[in-house]
DNA sequence: CGGCCCATTAAGTATAGACTTATTATGCGA
DNA sequence: TCGCATAATAAGTCTATACTTAATGGGCCG
């Protein structure tokens, strides 16, 4: 009647297992072969299906030891990066752009650590300001390696590097943190928030496979959430 | 000579050929059938690494359309959210946890409208905080649904609300938040530290297919970052 | 008894082939 | 020329089979 039995399918049976403890936290499920019987497919079919609940967290898999359900499950979340105009204008709001400085100026010796550069390296230091509507949504501070983004091959005043980047140095390596920081005068002023007011902040490093490319801190307008869904 | 082309070779190639800019942004790629001829492997093989590039946002792939290099790549960041404790003694640390409140209370309304309960409802609320040695590490500010979580099944004095749901109640979906805010004098005492700093916090709510089942609030000491690698 | 080697096992991977499905292109008729 | 039915296409999936590889566990030898 119904068809071939899909991964998919597989997968939500295991799952609805798992969920409903018939497959305990810690035991040894079935191995393939057997499921595979079970529920009428291919060896192949299975794999697929629990090599997807192994890539989710739910199962461990190891090879002759057989599959267990994970007994701490490590909890995923994904965020999806996007570029920071996609950010304010899916918020309906309309985005704005303002480059405040621009200079090359030698690298600060915590970032020039960081990034693997001879400290006091001339890199060059944007500092821009993106809005949303009338309001301040956030604040870049990016170092940029001048070997790869030359000045003149760069003009930030109207296109962000954010977006520069993205359109020619894809695909690039790198590291993200999230922290909390306190607003400077500098930063209130910028951001149009009081001294003192408690500023969520990203900071980002992105390397190509030889050299590092840039270094940024994103500092946001206060109340900005960084959400996203588990499981 | 080399035996059969691993998926994971087909992927290395294309990869480098999407960072080379031989297959540029926006690009059209050759189809399964012909990578599989000219790489000297089966169709299935080509489509298991391409099909692993697409996870990882580096392909657009449509039936019928083809596969294309993601135009504004977006970029995924994955963060694995363990038990508080294995975050603390992976630094090193020796763990500790205090309870310090505990009782059932009606649940505020607007945490009620985002759960979908009604405004009102008694549900447990419980204060605990985790400690890094001897230093505060975060506070946690947690409502749980007291029908999953009874309060005479559920001892929160020895065992943490976070460890004890991750073993009586695992494989929940979730919502979870990042953000900014300020130590008031509550948090200040509690944290050990000043009133005013910039915090980091993170919010979570999880639920079964029922029901909502809990909803916690963690509230970090001054300078913990969440780090995370990107591509 | 301890340690090492090897047989066994279960997952991992590769393949050829067939069929499905979403989507695009096309060509026909109004 | 527009709109719609249809053909063509490329990815998605399933299957059966065979071989590879990482572990495990047992047995043999010292």
């Amino acid at each position: 009647m119904n068809g071939p039995v899909s991964w998919q399918g597989v997968r939500a049976e295991a799952l609805r297992r798992i969920r409903a403890r018939e497959w305990p936290p810690g035991a040894l499920i079935p191995k393939e072969a057997e499921i595979a019987l079970e529920m009428g497919c291919a060896r192949a079919t299975v794999n697929r299906a629990l090599r997807d609940l192994a890539e989710a967290g739910y199962l461990d898999r190891r090879r002759k030891g057989g599959t267990r359900v994970t007994e701490t499950p490590v909890r995923r979340a994904v965020f999806d990066i996007a570029i920071i105009r996609l950010e304010v204008e899916q918020s309906g709001a309309s985005y704005g752009y303002t480059l405040l400085d621009d200079r090359t100026e030698p690298l600060p010796a915590d970032l020039a650590a960081t990034l693997g550069t001879a400290p006091g390296t001339p890199w060059r230091h944007i500092i821009a300001l993106h809005s949303a509507g009338e309001r301040p949504f956030c604040l870049e501070d990016r170092w940029l390696n001048p070997q790869l983004v030359p000045q003149e091959r760069a003009d930030f005043t109207a296109l962000s590097a954010n977006e520069w980047l993205v359109r020619n140095i894809p695909f690039t390596d790198g590291a993200l943190s999230f922290r909390a920081c306190k607003a400077d005068t500098a930063l209130a002023a910028r951001l149009g928030c009081e001294r003192g007011d408690a500023l969520f902040a990203v900071e980002r490093i992105t390397r190509t496979e030889d050299a590092a490319v840039t270094a940024v801190t994103l500092t946001y307008a206060p109340g900005h959430r960084l959400a996203t869904t588990l499981g």
